[in-house]
DNA sequence: GCATAAGTACGATCGCCGTCAAACTTTGAT
DNA sequence: ATCAAAGTTTGACGGCGATCGTACTTATGC
């Protein structure tokens, strides 16, 4: 496995980016899942029906649009939300989106 | 020409509806240029690099996903940003994109 | 009435994106 | 050493959406 993933600088991605990555709802709720538990979880422990290769696709994503790190504990990769990064380059997105307001519609 | 478009009410629409709105960038340039100019608009006025009948399409999902309002003036077919209507259902959304910081990027 | 302006409606095309299965890799446990 | 667990990689497939041109509709101005 590729041992440490490449993670952008938050300041090298565009809103555009990071708008394709949040559209699919699949992807949000990982972001959503992440922001809820408050602490970092495997990609095995998402709440998402889809196979594991889509799934590892989706991680990708969100990995190169800035919004999540990634790295390895044993066999599993573990998964952070880049919160603080993401609401200085972009204020107020991610709260819009994962108020309970936004997640209930 | 239909004489009134179908608007739905915005607590109709869904998070869903709206990202898929906004994800297109010409569609999020429409709503940019309406908040920047403060005015409505008519759809001829805008600065988007596609055909007539493209745009067309654009200002349909924009109003069907509740983002604006659409009438008629003459021959000329009028648009309105639904800014406090869309902030009272997705509290700090059009905020985060709207700002000068997330138009640069 | 006629021409022009401003959009709309309708197909058709084309590329991208989400999806999966299958084969593979790496780590940890027995 | 083997085996299982957890992801990754690759390739293929299918559907949806952005785009355009053409033809059509409606209103305004002369």
């Amino acid at each position: 496995m590729g041992r440490t993933p490449l993670h952008p600088e938050v300041s090298q991605v565009d809103l555009q980016q990071v708008l394709e990555a949040l559209v699919d709802p699949v992807r949000r709720s990982i972001v959503t899942q992440l922001d809820a538990a408050g602490e970092d979880l495997k990609c095995g422990s998402f709440d998402i029906a889809v196979s594991k290769s889509t799934a590892t696709h989706h991680f990708k994503v969100l990995r190169e649009a800035g919004l999540i790190r990634q790295y390895y504990v044993g066999t599993a990769r573990m998964n952070a939300l880049r919160r603080a990064e993401m609401d200085d380059a972009f204020p107020g997105l991610l709260d819009a989106l994962t108020t309970r307001q936004a997640k209930g519609r």
